[in-house]
This record gives C-alpha cells, sequence and structure tokens, in this order.
DNA sequence: CGATGTCTTGAAGCAGTTCAACCAGGGTGG
DNA sequence: CCACCCTGGTTGAACTGCTTCAAGACATCG
C-alpha cells in the first residue's frame, strides 16, 4: 500500500504535513502521526526569495529547517571577502547543525525556495527521544560529508574544465536521478556562485562554459538554461569514473 | 570520582579496554561495561606500520577501526592517478562508513599506527541497538563535516602559502589544543602527502616550507620535526579569522 | 661507503587570474 | 516609444603563481 495515500487519510497527521512533498523523503519521514501533530506546533512553511539569509556565518542559530523547493548555498567567507561555497541543499534536505549553538557557514537561498523551519529547541529536543529521528539525521550528515569528500577532490585536483563540467553533472544528475543520455534543466546558481562552488573566477567559469558549448557537449539558453545531449560524455570530461 | 579509575576496577570490562587509552574518549565511551564484553569478542588491536592499507576505494568493507595512535589518511584517487587526502584520523576518530557496503574511499596508515578493529557486521548490529553509540557516531560524522567544509575553504581559495600555513596550523593544534603560543611537533606526513591534502605539487609545499623557514614562523629539523614560535602569526599567515 | 629514497632548488612553461572593454536583456523614466 | 542605465555574462590581452621538468643536496640504511 502506497504509505502516502494511507498517510493522507489518516488525520492524525497535521494538514501541512499531510500535503508536503517532503513528508516521506526526508527527516520526517522518521516521525509517527503523533511526533508530527507535536512537532508541527512549531514548524513555519515559508517562501523565501533567491538570495534570503537563513543564517550567518558566526552567528548563533536559534532554528533549524527542511528545503521544500528550490536550492540553498552554504557558504564560508574569509575576512578579505574570498567565498567558498561548500555545499548545496536540494529538497528535501536539511539545514542546521545539531549540537552547536553557532553557525560556522553562512546558509543563503541560491533560488526562490520554499522551507519549513522549526525552532532549534523544538527539533533538539525530538531528537533527544527520538533515536528513529537521530538516525535519520545521522544518515543525511553521512551522505553530505560523502558529497563533501568528493568535492575536495573536485576542488584539490581537477582542472577548470573538469571542474565545470563536474558542477554541471552535478546539476543534471540531481534533476534527473535515473540518469538519461540527455537532461535539461535550469541552473540553480549564477556565474558567480558556480565560480565560488569550483573555486574559479567568473571568468574562468565563462570561458570553460563557452568551450564546452562549442565543443557541443551542452547547449545553452537564456544563460541559466542547459541542455546535455551526452551525459556520458560529460562524466568522461568531468573526470568522473 | 575519575571514571576512568573506577573503570580500571571494574571487572565486567574487558582487560583489553581498561588499558585502552582511547576507551572514553572515542566511541567506546558510549557502551556500557556489559557491552564492550560482548563487543570485544569481535574487536582485535593490532599495530600497523607506515602505508598498511586498511581498505581500498571501491572495496567491500569487512570492518570498521578505531584509531588507538598515530594517524591515518583518507584518500582518494582519480584512473589517472591524481590523489587527494580528504581526511586525516587522530585517535580516537572512528574509521568507516556505517550503511554502506563499498568505500568509496582508501584508508591507509600515514605514520606507524596502532587500531582496534571490529567486524562490520558486530558494529551495525550494536548501533542498530545502541542509540548512545549511533549519537556518538553522529557526533563524529558531524565534526568530520565541519573539517571537510573548512578544507574546501583551503583547498578553493587560499594561496599556497596560506595552505600550508593552514595545514602546519591544523597539526599543531592537534598536537597542543590548548594552543599555547609556542608548539612543537613531528609531521605525520611525507612532503608528497601534505602535497595531496592541499592540493598542491611537492616542490609547491617544498618551496613555501622553506620561506616559511626563513621569515622564521617556523624551523624545521630533520624535515620532519617542526618548531612554531608563534601560532597567532601562523594563523594570521593561513588566513585563519 | 655506495645506494636509495626523500627533499630542495632552479629555470621554463602554462593554466588560470586580473583588468578592462564589450554585449545582451530588462526595467525606468523622460 | 525610445534613450538610458543597470545587472549579469562574455571576450580579449597581459600578467603571475603554480606546475613541470631537471638537477643537485641530504638523510638513512644496508
Amino acid at each position: 500500500m502506497d504509505k502516502r495515500l494511507n498517510d493522507g487519510q489518516d488525520l492524525r497527521v497535521p494538514a501541512i504535513c499531510r500535503a508536503c512533498d517532503a513528508r516521506h523523503r526526508g527527516i520526517c519521514g522518521a516521525m509517527t502521526a503523533e511526533q508530527l501533530a507535536e512537532f508541527s506546533r512549531f514548524t513555519t512553511r515559508k517562501k523565501i526569495g533567491a538570495g534570503t539569509e537563513l543564517h550567518g556565518q558566526g552567528e548563533r542559530v536559534i532554528s533549524y529547517a527542511n528545503v521544500l523547493r528550490g536550492v540553498v548555498k552554504l557558504t564560508k567567507v574569509m575576512q578579505d571577502g574570498r567565498q567558498q561555497i561548500v555545499g548545496l541543499q536540494f529538497a528535501p534536505d536539511f539545514i542546521g547543525r545539531p549540537f552547536a549553538s553557532e553557525s560556522t557557514l553562512t546558509a543563503e537561498a541560491a533560488t526562490d525556495a520554499e522551507i519549513c523551519a522549526v525552532s532549534k529547541g523544538a527539533l533538539d529536543r525530538m531528537v533527544a527521544t527520538a533515536p528513529d529521528l537521530e538516525h535519520k539525521l545521522y544518515h543525511q550528515a553521512l551522505l553530505e560529508l560523502d558529497e563533501a569528500r568528493d568535492w575536495m577532490l573536485t576542488l584539490g585536483r581537477k582542472t577548470a574544465r573538469e571542474k565545470v563540467a563536474s558542477f554541471l553533472h552535478l546539476i543534471a544528475a540531481h534533476y534527473d536521478p535515473e540518469c538519461n543520455e540527455t537532461v535539461a534543466f535550469d541552473l540553480p546558481l549564477s556565474r558567480q556562485d558556480i565560480g565560488d562552488f569550483l573555486g574559479l573566477t567568473i571568468e574562468t567559469v565563462s570561458r570553460q562554459m563557452t568551450k564546452l558549448r562549442q565543443e557541443e557537449v551542452i547547449i545553452v539558453e537564456n544563460n541559466r538554461h542547459v541542455i546535455v545531449s551526452d551525459m556520458e560524455r560529460l562524466a568522461r570530461i568531468a573526470g568522473i569514473d
């Protein structure tokens, strides 16, 4: 039986959660109807515009969030302004760092997005008593760690060309987990953000994109829309095994 | 009362664990005497020489380990041989990736080391039933994620000089958590490894070390022994806030 | 004491940055 | 409705920091 359908009829589950896309895929999937009901008293679903900051580097954190739609970027900055994106969160990812009062990074919407924010206290309390929830969070942390380490290889050892291809591959793979031969999508990041993600300048990103376009690895429309006709080829250029 | 002393007299705790340095600091700290007794039937304490591989990238993993002494490096390689160190594990760190059968990286002793290996099955079973243990593992995963993201900033946005200084700072801070003004230590990595950690060539690492030596930021003896006289200054050069 | 591996130093080359100009699209106001 | 500007992206030319390639110094160990 489809759990989602079943759940949609379970009136103990809050209405807002019953209508939520991320209900089963995200951390909420680990909660019972009763827990959700209790929990939802501390959650707020909201739409945020691109550029909205959820919390800043060095700030005290008072809430966590789940991404429901859009992309949130996690960035670190040095005093002199140099910037590095250290993570991209897609739906239904969890945003926040349990067991730390201060954030070591900034979380900011890269695109228009929708999130379900929850007070830190409420989640911390629930984590302390619900092993299933902590298990789910642990699971996501491990996935993020895998991603971070993959990206370290990209940052440390790949050429600009490979980096840009790796980025395109990452986004494409996210939009099409089936990994079809051809994929089309809108880039969730500006050229500046792509540069900050890849450890490159905006000019280098632009030049490499142009080259990939000329070689017909990608087709670009309106600067943001990208069509990859041969994912295999892109992966090869990206240096992905 | 000192828990360690107390524990040393508790005969339900296996002898090998009673004598273990990492007993309370590592994940074992989350276990009861009974759990340890059960658990120790599946653990093997062993000394391994520098260069010993614990598991390789792409291999099936059959055991986890705790570092008791020495340093273990986690590396990723591309088919053409380019290599990146994506993590350094010190005592009492846990090595392994729960919930994955295959490893996406290689774990290899960077120095002579001592580890406490445990069969994957035994730990997985215990994790499934002991929330405290999973909590501890989750906690470490989050710390590793923090470290990985810090390093992404280093890899993506720092100059060779700042990278080398950052590395020295990292090692120094590990040997002296008190953060005294002056710290002396042996480098746990060869120049090649340092390069692979920083995304630089061995020559660039060497040149930057020479420069730092000439500026008297560090004193180097026998290539491996380093003395930092002014940690503040090193941090400034490393671009650490 | 030579042999081997590790580290340093030097010189030349190149990938990516920097600086500057240009272009396209989209909104604003005269 | 067009001139204007403003933002985000592209392109070009000169520069530079890191790499590459090659040789030499140093330590360690049979």
